[in-house]
DNA sequence: TGTACATCAGTGAACGCGCGTTCACTGATGTAC
DNA sequence: TGTACATCAGTGAACGCGCGTTCACTGATGTAC
C-alpha cells in the first residue's frame, strides 16, 4: 500500500471515499505552526459549546479562529480529525484522573465508609476535569456518535477498566483476573455515565450522584468478595 | 403566538433561524398517507444503520423510500422531526417494557438470587427491544447528540425512574421517596448504560453484563435498605 | 555575520456537490346532493 | 348510483446556500557555507 514511504501517509485513495482518514496530518513543526495546531482545537471545542456538533464545519472554525482553509486542512484532512484530537485529549485527562488515583492509593481503604469517600473523589475528579473542557459533551457525543471515532472512546475505557483490575487483583487474589475485569468494565462504564449526567443535567445534585454511585460501586465490589469467601 | 389556531401550527418565524421545530406536522389522514408515513420512519431507520447519523439526509430518505421530496416534507419539516420520531417511539418501547416489568410484579421478590433473576430478565428484555429496532445505536446518539432532542430521551427516563421509585416506595415506606427516586433515576441510568454498551460492543458477553449488572442494582437497593434497619 | 536557498506556514479565491427546501402542478380519495 | 367539487396526497424540477476541499501563490523561518 505505501509506496511512498516518507511521512504523512493519509489520503491512499483518492476516488473512493473510503473510510475517512481521521489521523492528523503534518505535525506542526515551528512555534507558529504549533499555535495556530493549538488555535484551531481551542476555536472548535468553544464552537461545539456553542452551535453543537451539527453545525460545526470546517469554515466555521476558519472563520472563527481568523485562518484560512487551507491553513486548518494543513494538520487536519476533515472536521473528524479535529473531533478525534479533541476527543483524545478529553480520553487522555480523564484517563490519568483514573490512574493517579490508582497509584495514589484510592483503592487502599480498610473500611466501608472510607471506600466509598475514595471512589466518590475520584467520581469527582472525573466530573471536574471534564467539565473544564471545552465543548465537553459534544466531544463526548462525538465519540459516540461518528463510527470512526469509537475506538478512541472504547480504547480509553478498556485501558482504564484493565489497570483498576489489575491493581485490584493484586489485593485480593482470591478473585480471578477476568472477574475483575469485567467488573472493572462495568463500572468504569458506570462512572462515566454517572459523569454524562452530571454533565448533561446541570440542575441535578451532582454531589449526591458521586456518593451514591461510589456506594453502589463500593457495596457491588464488596459483593464480588462475599461470594468467594 | 398561534393566531392561526387552526392545526399544523409551525413555522412560527420564517427569517430567524430559531429554535428548530422538531414536531411533525400534518398528521397523515388516509391510509396511503399513513402508509408513506410509516415507510419514511422505517427508511430512515435502516439508513441510520447504513450509513450512520451525519450521512443521513431528507433526500438520501426520500431517493430510498421512492419519494418526492416535497412527500417528505408534508409530514416532517426537517431531519430532526423524523429523528424525534423515532427517538420517541423508541424510547416508548424501552419504557413499556420496563412498566409492565413493575406491573407484572418485577419487584416483588423475596431473596437476592431471585431479585437479581427478575432484574435480569429485565436488562435483558430492554436489550432485546432495542436490538430489534432498526437504526437503534444512531438513534439513541441523535438523542444525546442533537440538543432539541436531548429532552425526548431524559423525559422517558425521568418517567421511568418516577414509576420505579413510586412502586419501591409503596413496598418498603421506610425510606424516602426522594431517596428511592435518587437511586431510581441513577440505576435507571445504569440500566441504559448497559444496553447501549453491549449494543455497541456485540462481542462482549451481553448475558454476562445483564447478570452483574441485576447484582450491582440488587445489591446497592438492599444496601439502601440495611442503612433504614 | 551575511546571504542564498530550502523548507515550513499560511493566504485569497474559487470549485463542485449535496443539502434542505419550495414552487407550481397532477392524481387520488372522500363527500354532498 | 352518478357526478361535481373539495380536500388530501404526491410529483418534477429547480433554488440558493454552505459545506468540504483545492489551486496557485506569498510570506516567514531555518540552515549551509
Amino acid at each position: 500500500m505505501s509506496s511512498q514511504p516518507k511521512k504523512s501517509g493519509r489520503k491512499t485513495a483518492r476516488k473512493l471515499p473510503a473510510k475517512v482518514d481521521t489521523t492528523t496530518k503534518h505535525m506542526p513543526q515551528q512555534a507558529r505552526a504549533q499555535d495556530t495546531f493549538e488555535l484551531i482545537l481551542e476555536t472548535a471545542g468553544h464552537l461545539l459549546d456553542e452551535v453543537g456538533l451539527e453545525k460545526l464545519s470546517t469554515n466555521l472554525v476558519c472563520k472563527r479562529a481568523g485562518l484560512s482553509p487551507p491553513a486548518l486542512y494543513r494538520y487536519f484532512p476533515n472536521k473528524y480529525a479535529i473531533l478525534r484530537e479533541l476527543g483524545e485529549r478529553l480520553m487522555d485527562l480523564q484517563d490519568q484522573a483514573v490512574l493517579a488515583w490508582v497509584d495514589s492509593g484510592g483503592l487502599n481503604t480498610s473500611t466501608f465508609e472510607e471506600a466509598v469517600e475514595s471512589h466518590q473523589r475520584l467520581q469527582e475528579g472525573v466530573n471536574e476535569i471534564t467539565r473544564k473542557f471545552p465543548g465537553n459533551i459534544f466531544v463526548l457525543r462525538a465519540l459516540r456518535a461518528i463510527p470512526t471515532l469509537r475506538e478512541v472512546r472504547l480504547s480509553s475505557r478498556d485501558m482504564v477498566a484493565e489497570r483498576l483490575s489489575d491493581a485490584m487483583a493484586k489485593r485480593d487474589p482470591r478473585i480471578s483476573r477476568e472477574r475483575f475485569a469485567a467488573a472493572a468494565r462495568l463500572t468504569t462504564e458506570l462512572t462515566y455515565a454517572a459523569m454524562e449526567m452530571v454533565l448533561e443535567e446541570p440542575e441535578r445534585d451532582a454531589e449526591h450522584i458521586s456518593t451514591e454511585v461510589a456506594r453502589m460501586i463500593v457495596k457491588y465490589y464488596a459483593g464480588l468478595q462475599e461470594d468467594q469467601a
